[in-house]
DNA sequence: CCACCAAGCGATGAAATGCTCAATCGCTTC
DNA sequence: GAAGCGATTGAGCATTTCATCGCTTGGTGG
């Protein structure tokens, strides 16, 4: 043999240190008696290790696969939280999928003891996510609408999300008793010049917390599908660029809000974007990419909740 | 265990807290807040985490005095691969030490892009590895068994490896189904002809790379153990000469398979020696150290998966 | 040859972790 | 409906780990 032995090596200590650690288990001190060094110095050789990336953690779990997105969508978008779901595979509602996950991030704060102000959009996703959550204990929140509660045909609109969760959690909640959608400008007026609305206008604008969904365009845009927005009018604000749609109010590719009179006649309150008070975007799907794309690139969602196919997909985007 | 239903998350939470705790570097209380659980179920979820498995640490250094040792015995016998993971230490089980070493040597091959036909034995040692490696897109490969899958008692056997990597990849595979060691001769006759055993028999011959685990005789010897040999044929082998066993086919201590009526028995194809195709042999361990070094002797198996308690130990061996 | 600097070392105290035990909760059984 | 049983929980405590500090050592330049 050429040598009995290669020298003490320096590195090398490390990595059986960390080796030792993570890997047999053992307690420092036991390493330090196994190497014949000092307790301390066991200790540096293992944080070493680390620091060195000599040690590899990796979580053999599906959910795994999620929490990397999650710090990869955080990073790259700088939102304030992130929450990937895993997929259902194709064909399932994607609204599912992520709907345990949003519920969770909204229990969250309903655990909060001071009281708190919550908004809240509507959408097939919002509420899946009331469908999920479940209340615990008493609740001194308040529950605001963002938009409107009065559909073009006077019934209640579909999707309402803000009376399930009031109901389920025994808060006290503000609806907004105006038209989603008004029909002119004064009938607007109007509306939003009523003191309740106001009250509750102000309210949903300064929320210390916002869940809302994201439209999308199209033929299969939730405005279209729920009626609030003819086909032509459609059309017309796609030729205007429109990409997406929180709360009724349409962007850009951008995520800047476009100025049409469509926009001018939405009921309820505009969420701002570039605020500090965490605002949620819960939403997922094929469909919905571009327009999640959009409102993180606007700033108007600063919080994230979907699921693993979508959040691929906008790691992928440019 | 697939779980079509992602909404309740039972063990999902201790992945979600492995996650926190060993890649996100946080502190137990950090999960426990961040989870909404107390301090106690976040320090739970993260120990279940490890129990369960479902961390995975890796060594991202090859110590010099594990590569001497490699360099070492594969010039000295011939070796055409050679891993050595550093000891764990008395007491510990040498199968977790070179689990990842053998996954690594797995995933090799794994990651060709041409299809092969990858063999595998079984035992703890095999099994440790498919618990330790990480499947990482379509798997072309076929995946085939050495041996039956039949127990005496007419359960499928204890450490069964190929289902569990098949499962994990998601590829095809080929379990025997025929007794690991029938009764007469003529029940293995009758099955050994049977047409699609005949066809998995031919593929693992052929097999473009062969995963084995390495058997000592003995009372501690794992035939003994799974019930497959009496003690007292145990003790008649011995006196044959018997030193190890390679897929239930035992052989003396120059690794030439023994002419015992036992062998003939055994059920799955024998593997030969002087293959050209590479023959891991992954075992590690003071009691398997004559039964390993027989087997590389008789050019049974051609690269070797140890630690380095038992390296040195080969290279002792005169 | 000495003074100085940098790097590494061990020690101490504070924080974090893991373990045990008693109490509770939920479920089954009588 | 009550009692029993097992699993799960939270609290306290012992152990382990981590960060900071002053000291020693070894090397370098004056």
């Amino acid at each position: 043999m050429t040598r009995p032995e290669t020298d003490p090596t320096p590195q090398d200590d490390a990595a059986r240190a960390g080796w030792l650690y993570y890997v047999a288990g053992m307690t420092q001190d036991q390493i330090a008696t196994e190497l014949g060094v000092s307790r301390q110095r066991a200790q540096r050789l293992v944080s070493k290790a680390i620091s060195d990336g000599l040690i590899q953690v990796r979580l053999n779990h599906r959910i795994g696969a999620c929490m990397d997105l999650e710090q990869a969508l955080q990073h790259r978008f700088g939102l304030q939280r992130c929450r990937v779901a895993p997929g259902l595979g194709a064909g399932a509602d994607p609204a599912r999928a992520i709907a345990v996950a949003a519920a969770s991030e909204l229990e969250r704060y309903l655990r909060q003891p001071d009281p708190l102000t919550i908004a809240f959009g509507t959408g097939r996703a919002l509420r899946a996510m009331v469908e999920q959550f479940n209340p615990s204990g008493p609740c001194p929140h308040k529950i605001v609408s963002l938009l409107g509660n009065i559909a073009p045909d006077g019934s209640a609109t579909l999707y309402d999300v803000i009376s399930r969760i009031a109901e389920r959690l025994n808060a006290t909640y503000y609806p907004m008793p105006v038209p989603v959608i008004s029909d002119t400008a004064q009938e607007r007026e109007f509306f939003m010049h009523l003191r309740p609305v106001r009250n509750v206008y102000e309210l949903a604008r300064k929320a210390d917390v916002t869940f809302v969904g994201v439209g999308q365009m199209g033929a299969d845009a939730p405005l279209a599908l729920d009626g609030f927005v003819s086909a032509e009018v459609m059309a017309e604000l796609q030729e205007q660029g429109a990409t997406g749609e929180i709360a009724s109010w349409v962007y850009d590719a951008r995520g800047r809000y476009i100025d049409s009179p469509r926009n001018a006649l939405v009921g309820g309150v505009r969420v701002e974007p570039g605020q500090s008070q965490p605002v949620f975007g819960v939403a997922a799907g094929a469909s919905k990419i571009k327009a999640i794309y959009a409102a993180i690139q606007g700033r108007i969602i600063n919080c994230l909740v979907t699921d693993e196919p979508t959040a691929k997909a906008l790691l992928a985007q440019d």
